[in-house]
DNA sequence: GTCTATAAGGAGATAGAC
DNA sequence: GTCTATCTCCTTATAGAC
């Protein structure tokens, strides 16, 4: 392969490796397997990284920036709160089933990283960013109904975080749409009931 | 070791994997290490199995059957739904914080599972086991407190399920109590809503 | 039946030719 | 800088002695 920078080196072994995590694990990811995917040579991974967990480590630091909630689609205007949270949220659960094998990895993603001493702060980063994505959400899906919460928007958000990695779990298990469904309902209508009553005008 | 029946040597095999995964993750359930903890000789692993991947899945029979929330203490007498909801999840909580490494690693069997084409309906099953444990623990909890849910228990049950499995990933994720705690409260909350409206006596 | 010994291959990491 | 070739270790699985 032709001369690159050590910097475009390393992304392209991330990318490598996040392709081969998403379709197929986080234990397929050997730097074998890596090298092979990114179409270098293998001794080219030990010029790049000092070790598989290094590129680990990088790769959750790219996914935690680029990823996680970004794909979220606009919310739709002219609903209430609730009928908000739960297009929001199965729109959601649209995106997990388009690729399942992607978000089984990140939860696989978090629970290297915890198991892996130096690698703690990174699964705390990952949920740091979840947390930040739907904190955004859940201020959108305020302003968008002219409704406020009663509790801080980072709470909020930390719930919102709780409910759909659990609904993310229950759809990866059984991939069913509509056993999962009412559960979708329930966290729309808890969710809203925490907003102020709505202003009388 | 001394003579044992084939079935013997099994159940001995799981149960000393179940160590290993509850203590060091999937990753490191070998059949070298699983043997040694076992304290047998390597090859009687391939006597008593075919290959890992059928411990595997003897392994999440096991712990669907055996295990789960079957550790659940009983609930509290005397106390509003609400709040029998909400000990009972801060109890679940404390079971989490007592062997963190043996939580994930459900998670991981689950994960593994998922992943292996001959085990998806291994990780259904053990579903189907949480659905169960969760469903006899919301009627308990109905029951105790003279209430009835407005919806099937089996519906409620899957919601507690989703939400305790959300709340277990933050609580492993942060191991923080205090930050998990008003997400707890909302769980309580939000469940306790789905009962009917008190009778008046 | 149970063990030692070994096969056969995959892993991370590196030396050294070019 | 980049690659081939190799080192060392660890994996699952099995053959064959006892």
């Amino acid at each position: 392969m032709a001369r690159m920078a050590v910097a475009e080196r390393r992304a392209a072994l991330v990318q490598a490796a996040l392709r081969i995590i998403a379709s197929q694990g986080v234990a397929a990811a050997t730097t074998r397997a890596i090298t092979a995917e990114a179409g270098m040579a293998l001794a080219s991974f030990h010029y790049a990284f000092r070790s598989r967990d290094e590129l680990i480590a990088e790769l959750i630091a790219y996914v935690v920036e680029n990823e996680s909630l970004a794909a979220q689609r606009p919310l739709e205007p002219g609903l209430d709160l609730e009928s908000t949270i739960r297009i929001g949220l199965l729109g959601y659960l649209d995106l997990v089933a388009a690729d399942p094998a992607r978000e089984l990895a990140m939860f696989e993603l978090t629970q290297y990283a915890l198991r892996t001493d130096e690698l703690g702060e990174a699964a705390r980063a990952q949920y740091a960013s979840y947390h930040a994505a739907a904190e955004a959400v859940v201020k959108a899906a305020a302003d968008l109904t002219g409704r406020t919460w009663s509790r801080p928007a980072g709470e909020i958000a930390r719930i919102v975080v709780t409910l759909t990695d659990g609904l993310t779990l229950d759809w990866l298990v059984h991939r069913d749409d509509e056993a999962t469904r009412p559960v979708v309902d329930f966290a729309a209508r808890a969710l809203a009931a925490l907003a102020d009553p709505p202003q009388e005008p």
